[in-house]
DNA sequence: ACGGCGTACTGGTCAGACCAGTGGACCAAG
DNA sequence: CTTGGTCCACTGGTCTGACCAGTACGCCGT
């Protein structure tokens, strides 16, 4: 007997036709952010379908942030600017239920910062290199304030580094994962009784690697930042796993 | 005048309310995969709301991966067990952005790629090594076949790395960017005029990555990994954008 | 024990309706 | 000429009620 590969076979419903049509549009170029669909009672005959199947092929662009509906809105149904704010959802999703564990996440953050920064290290002008430092004084002064305010000048940093890469995919994934780690941790670390100790230690650790990228050794900035990330987090992370995060910083 | 921060205001849809409550209800644990939601009609008594309200909340749903609707079903919409489907779909959703030039996606690949292998040479067992090894047998073997054939074990030799890695944030991120790069520029490799040459050293570039994980040497397999993407795309970047990719490889 | 069949449901789609809200044209008052 | 109001055509959000094809399940005759 042959080996007959069959697949199970399900119907194709109407309203995924839409939607399969109106992404594929924006694919080619045919819709671009800004532009307005026609109405959906306009939709309606082009689709040749019923107004409920339309709205359902609407709902499903709108919840994956591709077109937002206002009603009243004569002009129709506008189309989004690409927005981070769907990759964010899921990943959060995921990280909650634990389908992402704190590990996986970590030892992402600890890939995409260490590589942007090996990058910076490489690229960097002096220009940028005075951005960086003026992020660190802001991290100084954000100590006496509370946590929070350290949090976000440390954010600053991460993203002057990561745009000193010049890579918007690097951006983009370090914004989306360091944002969803915060969102797990963040009040853990704030209300540590050592969390001033913790920042003054981070603030060194970050001096360290701006002045690895000002010599430009890339591979000791990365390791550095690396290295930073796990000491910062791995308390958070359960034992069992540390040797998977620690993988990621030997260089033997 | 005080600066008065307001917010724009705008309504909540019922259908909203409906996937919150929903997915709360997921997040507590009330609701939990496998399980199965009422029919639709009994969901409008339940939220008191009309059946194309209760629609589109679950199209949005299952737009999601959360839920499931077969027609004819007597056991109602299935809660589908957490998966990266929906991360996978928004990730490629990023990586299809149009000002997304081959050099950031390139690089991004190799670091990805680079990630996996150095994690992979850590953790690996014996067992998944000989996996890999196979791999190589089936790329081998593909080459006298076709392009299209060495792609796939090409594929297939990168994911066993991945899996190996344990973290599926790479995984993901990997297969993702894989996919998008080969689509831009799979023909051109098919069609080279030396397209057999080119595999034959993508094989040898392939065998001494396994043979540093074999020998545990995170950072020499990383390092060759990403010289090995950078050999076999570089060609397809803009000179200007070089020195870009380079720095993902030099250690000085 | 078993295949065939009916039935009571399901989800997918449709048609038509009402309402609150929007943008724009128009117009009168400053 | 600007400003503020009124009005209107139209939008999206929601509802009601209907039909159809498909499914699970139990009944039934064999």
């Amino acid at each position: 007997m042959a080996k007959a590969q069959f697949e199970p076979v399900q119907p194709v419903r109407a309203y995924e036709r839409i939607v399969e049509q109106i992404e594929e549009a924006l694919a080619r170029g045919d819709l671009s952010p800004g532009q307005r669909l026609p109405s959906e009672r306009e939709l309606v005959t082009q689709f040749a379908v019923s107004r409920s199947t339309v709205r359902e092929a609407l709902r499903v662009l709108a919840s994956n942030g591709i077109v937002r509906s206002r009603p009243g809105d004569p002009n129709g149904p506008e189309i989004l600017p690409y927005s981070l704010g769907a990759l964010r959802k899921q990943m959060t999703r995921l990280a909650r239920v634990d389908e992402l564990s704190l590990r996986e996440l970590i030892g992402f953050r600890m890939i995409m910062d260490g590589a942007a920064i090996q990058l910076a290290s490489r690229l960097r002008t002096d220009e940028q290199l005075a951005e960086m430092e003026q992020t660190l004084v802001a991290m100084r002064e954000a100590i006496d304030v509370d946590f929070e305010a350290f949090s976000e000048a440390d954010v600053a940093f991460h993203e002057a580094v990561a745009r000193v890469s010049r890579n918007s995919l690097i951006q983009v994934c370090n914004e989306v994962v360091r944002g969803v780690v915060l969102s797990l941790i963040a009040d853990k670390i704030a209300h540590a009784p050592n969390s001033r100790a913790l920042m003054l230690e981070s603030l060194q650790h970050h001096t360290e690697v701006v002045e690895a990228i000002r010599t430009g050794d890339g591979h000791a900035a990365a390791r550095l930042a690396r290295q930073n990330l796990y000491d910062y987090y791995a308390t958070y992370v359960p034992t069992p796993d540390h040797p998977h995060l620690q993988a990621l910083i030997d260089d033997a």
